[in-house]
DNA sequence: AGCTCGTTAACTGTCAACAATCCGCGATGC
DNA sequence: GCATCGCGGATTGTTGACAGTTAACGAGCT
């Protein structure tokens, strides 16, 4: 096996599994903005101890998913679709152009079956309504263009964007279009990959983010979270 | 004392003056990329032990300055000039654009005045080639405007790509322009601040930042930083 | 009543010891 | 010679105990 295509495993301490935890609970809003997290509480509950709960939250904490202050306590913080609208998803355009840039020339016959597989696997779950498993294709078509990019503060600047974003359209903004353009877009973006033309895959991305930003401007603006005094009683 | 106008005191944990001070030996080029960060050694020289050590490198790596691979250690991250440039200076311009246009309605006589007193340091510190304190100050007018904005995604973005931009100023382009332009640039900044105009502020701005990203070509790219294997022999 | 000040329970912050993993180097076998 | 295996030092990952801080509660004073 010379040429190295295997998946590279990720990195698996105990540490990253329960930022894992912690971040699907909140991205997928099982714990809501303002909610506390109690160190002592999750490491009970994971049957681990404080200290890699500890950097879980630190962590957490830099990809504004949470706040803390000091001697009182974590909570989940939340996010106004002002701020994504105007700071997130432009940013996120800004990592995208650049990483899909990169990748372009760098993507090999193996990663462009990958994504179509993944877009296989969205059209099928499109097809049966499973939403969940739609916006984690989603993500992860994205994660592996930009991963191929070998940007690495590109990478680490989208690895703290991306579960905001998720976290709001999951929360705020749960209905933004029919399931059906998602596959539809992505399978664009795809076919642009393979025709290796920089200017269609930069236009065709452009589209594809702005489709995401433009969300019912009905929807209530969320902008909870502030510095919390006392706490609930039991 | 009733409008509170006192400075609000910073944290000062143990694992926030950690990353304090790494974060500025990593900034300052005392820590250049490459560099292997031991934590014993660091919990050591500080006299604490690894605990807020780990917490602080997690910190930092989320903040792009180190990497660190699981059980083979951490060591500090270069920027590649054109990650600065396409990445964190765009990146950059669309968080200060969001947060002065927020602060600006917010911006109290006293924020003014404090604005104004970053200025004159500027000039003394552009007058006896002080350029450490020059820099200090820059960051210091950029923070209280971003920290005026109350916006907390922008804020707590904006503490990640900072140190970068600055590192990689500090130790890739050294002499971008003359030490004189920094004060004069902000002195219009705090002068379209206090005429209350959006449109001349944010023009201003945008000159201001678009300065910094036009470095001198002929820098060198700096792209060091990949996984290490081995280690260096004594 | 309203304010101030101890008291206290619930946490977070810090530490030092222990366990797990990686890397280099030399022994071993072919 | 050269690849493989396994040992050992260095360093990171994890744990449980202890110390410090916060905010709510209630007694005492005015």
């Amino acid at each position: 096996m010379k040429p190295a295509v295997l998946p590279e495993l990720a990195p698996s301490s105990l540490r990253h599994r329960v930022t894992d935890v912690l971040r699907s609970a909140i991205v997928g809003g099982r714990l809501r903005p303002g909610d506390r997290i109690v160190e002592e509480d999750v490491s009970s509950q994971l049957k681990v101890s404080r200290g890699p709960v500890r950097e879980a939250l630190r962590q957490l904490e830099q990809e504004g998913l949470v706040v803390s202050y000091p001697y009182r306590g974590t909570e989940v913080l939340g996010v106004s679709q002002e701020e994504v609208e105007d700071i997130l998803v432009p940013i996120r355009l800004t990592l995208e152009r650049f990483a899909f840039r990169h990748a372009l020339p760098l993507l090999t016959a193996a990663d462009l079956d990958a994504l179509a597989s993944l877009v296989a696997s969205m059209h099928s779950a499109a097809a049966i309504g499973d939403l969940d498993r739609l916006a984690e294709q989603d993500v992860r078509f994205h994660d592996l263009v930009i991963a191929r990019s070998r940007q690495p503060h590109c990478q680490q600047i989208w690895r703290t964007i991306e579960p905001r974003v998720r976290a709001h359209f999951r929360r705020d903004a749960p209905a933004h279009s029919s399931p059906f353009e998602l596959p539809d877009e992505h399978q664009q973006l795809l076919d642009a990959l393979r025709g290796r033309d920089e200017a269609t895959v930069l236009a065709t991305l452009e589209g594809h983010i702005r489709t995401y930003s433009s969300v019912d401007p009905a929807a209530p603006r969320d902008d909870r979270g502030g510095p919390r005094r006392g706490q609930a009683k039991p």
